[in-house]
This record gives C-alpha cells, structure tokens and sequence, in this order.
DNA sequence: TGCCAGGCCGAAA
DNA sequence: TTTCGGCATGGC
C-alpha cells in the first residue's frame, strides 16, 4: 500500500545518504529501498513530500515513525530562523532528519564504521545480512534481516571472517555476546540519561566515545550536555566557524544532524 | 608503495 | 591521567 506523507522537511538524498545508516539504495528511478526488522519499504520523493510504499498499514506507521514523523520540523526550522547559526544550518540541509533506528543494528553498524571508510562499511554490513540474516524476499535483488544478537554471539571469528572485518570481529561478537545474554540491555537505554546510556555503551569492548555517541543519537535520539570534546562536535566547530566549508565531506550531514538534534531539545516549540 | 579511513584497546610513561 | 603504537582491510 502507498502513503503520502506531505512535508517540505524530509529530503531523502539528504537523510539516507548522511552516514547516519548504511542499509538504504537508490533505486534507477531515484526511489529508495530499506529494510528495517523485517519491513521493507520502497520510498520517493514528490513535489511537497514522500510516498511511501510498505506491506502493510502497521508497517507504514513503523516507518513513519523511523523517519521521526511525530516531530514537527517545519516548526522547529520556523523558529531556527532566529539563529544565525541554526538558520544557516537548516537553510542549507533542511530535508536532513535523524532516524530511529533498531537499536542493535544501530550498535553493530557504527562498530564496524570505527577506522573505516563509508562504502567499505556498506560492504561489510551488506555481507553480514546476506551471511547470517533472514532472506525475507526476492525483490529488490534480495533482501535480507539484520541478524539478530542471539545468532552472532553463536558465531566464532573464523565464521565471521568472510565478512572482512579485521579486528572488528572481536567487537562485534562482544558486542552480541552482551546482548544475547542479558548482561546488555538496548532497550533499557530507551530510559536512561545521555550520561547513564554511553557509560552502558561503553562497557562493550570496541564501543569508545564516538561509537556510543552515533549509537545514542541515530537509535535513541540522545546527545550529550553541550559542549563537549568528542569529535563530532569538533567536525560541528570546524563546520561552523568560517562558513561552511567544502571540504567536511561526507561529515557535513553527521555534523549538521548532531547540531540539530542538540538545539532541537533546547528550542521549546510554541504552543498555539 | 605508502597512506588513510566516521576509533578503540592496552601498555607505558 | 595521558599518550601512542597496533590493528585488518581496501581504496586511492
């Protein structure tokens, strides 16, 4: 079934090519493929917003809310426009939105991005669900589950190998082996502070700073208490201080999501 | 060939 | 507490 979800604050170049998820294609007719659980979605921008083509009606709202739907970013752009800083930044990104995406697979996706380059991670994660997910269909080139935390954690290195992970293998299967025995629970980090849900993170081998924050903010909408020192908000620093430069590349989008999310939360939205 | 990538670990100082 | 070498792999 199709859905038409109208809004001049979602470009879809902008949000599912930012680095923020690493499972999304671009189809020839410019349409976009995801699967997300074991829904798939075929999405396209139109004039004055998106369809959206899914299964179902309870998967068209699953995705509604995984393009953070419920939240009114026209409005909040309106009132951005009294910030030089955040003017600049949603005139020139404004279709940006920050995802909520499953947690574990959040978790798994940015391990593997650490001392990696983006389409090396794509490869990877692309062998990983191809390797060990659930083939759900035959469309689209075939699409595949991200596997589950229980069926990594049963997996050795050498099972994992072909996946060309390098050192990540040991991360990864930490990473699984917490979650699959309970000694990690994602969804309890839903109800936990910023502070509380990085120190949780990091107790994962592999998972430092940079991991947990990506993790926090692209599954859990969380960021820290500003300012901080990690280095996204270097990359935000840099990015806003001489103009916007050319050069930040593929840290423009991540950058412009992580200033965005943060003044989000300190811009109360007017009540009508 | 050498360098680097959307880090982190672990040892040494 | 901070610093720094090492780490798998692949693209340039």
């Amino acid at each position: 079934m199709e859905y038409y979800y109208k809004t001049d604050c979602l470009d879809l170049r902008q949000t599912l090519e930012s680095g923020q998820c690493f499972r999304w294609r671009r189809c020839e007719d410019g349409s976009y493929v995801g699967i997300s659980g074991r829904d798939i979605l075929n999405i396209r921008q139109v004039n004055d917003g998106v369809i959206l083509t899914a299964d179902s009606e309870s998967s068209i709202q699953r995705w509604l809310a995984y393009f953070d739907c419920g939240t009114d970013y026209e409005t909040i752009i309106r009132q951005f426009a009294a910030d030089e800083t955040l003017r600049l930044a949603s005139q020139e990104n404004r279709g940006i939105r920050i995802l909520r995406q499953e947690p574990f697979e959040t978790l798994i996706s940015f391990i593997i991005s650490q001392n990696n380059n983006i389409p090396r991670i794509i490869g990877i994660i692309e062998r990983l669900c191809e390797s060990f997910g659930e083939k759900i269909s035959d469309k689209y080139g075939g699409m595949w589950t991200f596997p589950d935390a229980k069926t990594l954690a049963a997996l050795s290195p050498e099972e994992l190998a072909p996946l060309r992970a390098g050192f990540r293998v040991r991360y990864i299967l930490d990473a699984a082996n917490k979650v699959a025995d309970g000694r990690v629970s994602l969804d309890e980090i839903y109800d936990m502070s910023y502070d509380e849900g990085k120190a949780y993170l990091k107790t994962i081998t592999g998972v430092g700073d940079k991991v947990a924050d990506c993790v926090l903010l692209f599954a859990y909408h969380k960021t820290e208490a500003f300012p901080s020192d990690v280095w996204i908000k270097r990359v935000v620093a840099e990015y806003y201080s001489d103009g916007l430069p050319e050069c930040m590349g593929d840290y423009k989008g991540i950058a412009q999501q992580y200033l965005f999310e943060y003044f989000r939360k300190r811009t109360p939205l007017k009540q009508n």
